[in-house]
DNA sequence: CTATTATATGCAGAGAACCATATATATTAT
DNA sequence: ATAATATATATGGTTCTCTGCATATAATAG
């Protein structure tokens, strides 16, 4: 990768919700509330940072009925991500989040 | 590391030509007339990201006579580096540039 | 059909980053 | 002392980024 296209990545990681959330989504792949509920930022702004992450290919998302869950779509972001922020270990369940899997509808 | 200290890592990488910057310098120290080289711009400009990167503890710098080398600093860095952009292998002399190392004086 | 819930998009003001140009300082050579 | 070389800083205009707020769409429930 040369130095334009690899600094984009970095773009990306560069920026501390996105940064959060993608330590949430190299975990487990999470519905819009459920990362609303682990940033505490408003819907809205959410939305906009997935989309960033989207268009730039990092993540990608799967509608299932009302949801939308998004997914990490990228080896290399991954690997940066463990040799950054560590061992992933975050919260299964949260109490602020009403999605299928904080409430226990899912596995 | 929290979030927002890891963006601001992330964000300094997140620029093309710090980029290579830290890329010559995780290789080998480097004077200021050998980044300008490396890169083609301008020195003033070279000048201020290595400001920033200096002040954001990334690179360290050691004067010698009329240049001032510098070098990278974070071990951190130095790993994300190798994992995104390969193994350095960079040229040893350049023709355009005039410092020591270049020109045979030092070794 | 209407209301509710989940998600996405559009827009705009404030602030930050980018980069060029001009200038300052420090070291060495003549 | 003067000139040349290497590096640093100051300043400012332009362009991006951030983030709040308003609104749009899509799915489901009643």
């Amino acid at each position: 990768m040369d130095y334009e296209t690899t600094s984009e990545v970095f773009q990306m990681l560069s920026h501390p919700v996105r940064l959060q959330i993608l330590d949430e989504l190299r975990q487990r792949e999470s519905c819009v509330c459920h990362l609303q509920a682990v940033t505490g930022r408003p819907q809205a702004y959410i939305s906009q940072q997935l989309r960033i992450l989207r268009e730039a290919k990092l993540v990608a998302d799967e509608k299932d009925g009302q949801n939308v869950f998004y997914h990490l779509r990228s080896d290399l972001v991954r690997e940066v991500l463990d040799q950054t922020l560590g061992e992933a270990d975050l919260p299964r369940h949260l109490p602020d989040c009403n999605c299928p899997f904080c409430s226990g509808e899912k596995a």
